[in-house]
DNA sequence: GGCTTCAGTCTTGTATGCAAGATACCTTAA
DNA sequence: TTAAGGTATCTTGCATACAAGACTGAAGCC
């Protein structure tokens, strides 16, 4: 469209930062187009066009494609056969249904990471936290979000369990799409920044049922903010 | 191998039930796939080459590169780039880890559907659960296999919550998998009756906490026969 | 004998051609 | 004006050609 004259490839275009090296690029595919949707960049609904993509990112339709697969695997894409890939859909009931299941994902971890921390991990995720603490001070958001999953995803990796790591990499882009959407999180902010104070106490006292109850219901306190925000969102 | 005169495809061969239809070759080829791993015909560690599976079904290689793409994402196969795509190892103590995550994801299950299950549906798992009985009593261990996993299915799907149905469907071919281990059931085939007795109990009752308990129990009692199964396959 | 090197072969990864299904648009008739 | 039908165009799905990385094995070297 920006361009008729479609130059198959010649080197990566601006923002395309695929790594052209043999046995990458359809992994790399996959994670820029996985982005673009867990930040609503592309929102829900959108149509992708396998030759548009091949253009913007300088490759040819097969690693689209098998991109495309990695995709719909992960619930972020709807294959319509013969018909064009849409970003799948964010309804409410869908959005509570993923909070119910993440928010037992979450409570599983926590209480098998209790089991395991050290001493050194429970500073690391201290330090998380108060840099956390931080951001709200300051107000940005987006790197508090990033420190928020960070401590997270790094309490998956102490629970030492690969599985519901994989379990938990496979929801984790769904919740980000679902922070995307208005008011969802920020009107909770202060609140779900006091939750987690709380759940590191737990956490560095290494007190796993408490802790997996404070995640379980930090994460199902948003539900009611849900409908408010997806009604905005449409 | 077996025939250097490649015949490119010549329509479906014997036991290929690939459906040549536009658009559905990719994902039958994945679920031929997925089914022959379940089962562990398809033994971990096995190499999967392109063009054998090509020649067996009757496609080319690109339909066949896709479904490893859908089976990479749920964990069955590992790509390893540049080389074979193998079927992931079934490690002791992935396992244990995979029946952790299970036995949540089913006591998660088993709470929801006792909040919304149907008397119709009550009497659907009863009949289900005494057919199964029947099974045991004439050692059809492959039929009560079926109802078993029917069984949990429903439960699953009465549950109303569509993303741990997902989520359910990505683990439930590694519990097959599992499953097909010598004596990993079998050792355990009584108890496991009596267990599903009590829990259609709770179910008919709707006692949420109570199913709940026993079904995180239930897959959890399996975990000491783990070790002794996987070292009998080895 | 064991290790390294290098050529040949094998297997995978990417690009592209072609056909089938879907979409859009234009014509035509009521 | 609207609805129906048909055609042109677009987009996807599959097959296949070609290239790059990995493997194999034999020869040469220590």
């Amino acid at each position: 469209m920006e361009d008729a004259t479609g130059p198959k490839h010649d080197g990566p275009e601006s923002g395309g930062q695929i790594d052209r090296r043999k046995g990458r690029m359809a992994t790399d595919v996959a994670s820029l187009l996985r982005e673009r949707i867990s930040t609503g960049e592309m929102p829900p609904g959108e149509r992708l066009r396998e030759v548009q993509l091949c253009e913007e990112f300088g490759v040819s339709r097969t690693p689209v494609r098998e991109a495309f697969r990695t995709l719909a695997a992960e619930g972020l894409v709807d294959l319509l056969p013969n018909r064009s890939v849409v970003v799948s859909k964010l309804q409410a009931d869908d959005v509570r249904h993923l909070i119910v299941v993440f928010a037992e994902v979450e409570a599983l971890a926590a209480r098998l990471a209790c089991e395991r921390i050290t001493d050194d991990e429970i500073k690391e995720i201290g330090r998380l936290l108060n840099e956390m603490v931080d951001c709200h001070g300051q107000r940005e958001r987006a790197a508090y979000l990033k420190l928020n999953q960070k401590i997270h995803r790094r309490t998956i990796e102490i629970s030492g369990n690969p599985v519901l790591l994989a379990v938990w990499q496979s929801l984790a882009p769904q919740i980000e799409r679902a922070r995307a959407l208005p008011n969802l999180d920020s009107s909770r902010w202060t609140d779900a920044l006091f939750e987690h104070s709380k759940m590191f106490t737990a956490l560095a006292t290494r007190d796993g049922a408490q802790l997996a109850e404070l995640t379980r219901q930090h994460f199902l306190n948003a539900l009611p903010y849900i409908n408010e925000s997806i009604a905005e969102s449409a």
